[in-house]
DNA sequence: TTCTGTACTGTTAATATATACAGTCATTCC
DNA sequence: GGAATGACTGTATATATTAACAGTACAGAA
């Protein structure tokens, strides 16, 4: 999506706002008044302006015909993409890791989550994450030492404690069962994908 | 809300579907050319219907004005509850223990979530359950055995796994620091308020 | 039986709404 | 120096949409 200017921005504002309040969204005239406009025109421009920018989508001829659009221009789908088996090499995010789109609020999480990962294995079970649980990721390639993390190490995707000294990176399980993963980042390639912001599980039995 | 005939229900359903899909409510003459009326009349009285018994409300004047309305003719607020420190002896669901709402959807567990309970204690640790986690709790007063439930015990709530032989039950923790809690049905009132159907945390730490 | 509600057809009018056209003024990009 | 873009005013119009009025038919309740 290109980049908006700051009056378009308050815009698109407006019209979320005026969507969560009313459940549908508004009209030009609606837009006219609340930004304090004198034609319907200047919303009119604007609502052209973020079509052409893709924040929007617009459908002829319908009234209050406004659809939002996400980051990449396409239908605002709503929740959070859980991603399953992540094969070896590729990213995270690519569209076949994608099992469902589970309907939850990214927002809800500080800060905000990217995505669902289905987790694998047992070796955060003392932090509370077990098998099959849904960690709720934000995508970032930072990461304070304590903080869990979701980290790539040679061409694998794996949920850790991480803790990091100098050069040396500490990737702690939290299950005494496993042991620690120690990386000289000289030598080996870490990636962090990105900081557990969450979790959701879901099953009846728990 | 007062109960709605077949049809009626068709178009309620039609209309959650249309601003599912559009992102905003139908006109008159969607619903008619959905429904295969001939005239927009058809549709225009079963919107009266439907805001006659309280599930949705029209704002006049305007066009797509429809918004759908929840079973108590509340507007629709989206997501959970979430219910904190629940006072002795007054309802879990009591309007004062309502500390937020949490946008998920409640469809997203099964059975369907009713209301997220904030977890206090760590009894349930090793089920992955740890303090203030949001418990995801389907209101029913019916448990099987192994299930994880919300039980309210001499005026206090518990979350615990349910095991019943009979007359007795008990309410086993996940955590050896505790002791399984021992009830006679015939000389202590149990109630079952819900069943754990799953979790929500939130925080960066974990 | 009359009344109320459901479930429609058919028509019409007022108005809400989208949207084109003609401008102004400022900024930025080349 | 022009050209494109942003941010508007102001006017106008076709049409999308709500919403009223006038019917028909049927079913269940008072």
């Amino acid at each position: 999506m290109h980049q908006l200017t700051a009056r378009q921005e308050e815009i698109l504002r407006f019209i979320r706002q005026f969507i969560a309040e009313s459940g549908f969204p508004p009209t030009r005239a609606d837009i006219t008044r609340a930004l304090g406009y004198r034609s319907p025109n200047a919303a009119e421009s604007h609502l052209r302006a973020l079509e052409r920018k893709g924040a929007i989508s617009l459908r002829a001829g319908s009234s209050r015909g406004i659809r939002l659009l996400d980051d990449h221009g396409e239908e605002e789908e709503p929740g959070l993409p859980v991603i399953g088996q992540v094969a070896a090499g590729s990213p995270v995010l690519a569209q076949e890791h994608v099992r469902e789109r589970c309907r939850v609020d990214p927002a809800m999480f500080h800060p905000r989550a990217d995505y669902l990962l289905a987790v694998q294995g047992m070796s955060m079970r003392d932090a509370g994450i077990l098998e099959d649980d849904l960690l709720a990721v934000h995508r970032t390639t930072e990461a304070r030492n304590g903080q869990i993390v979701v980290a790539r190490l040679h061409d694998e995707v794996t949920v850790k404690r991480f803790q990091r000294d100098g050069h040396y990176v500490r990737l702690l399980p939290e299950n005494p069962e496993y042991t620690p993963i120690d990386v000289d980042l000289r030598t080996e390639p870490l990636i962090i994908e990105g900081l557990g912001v969450g979790l959701i599980r879901n099953g009846e039995a728990l």
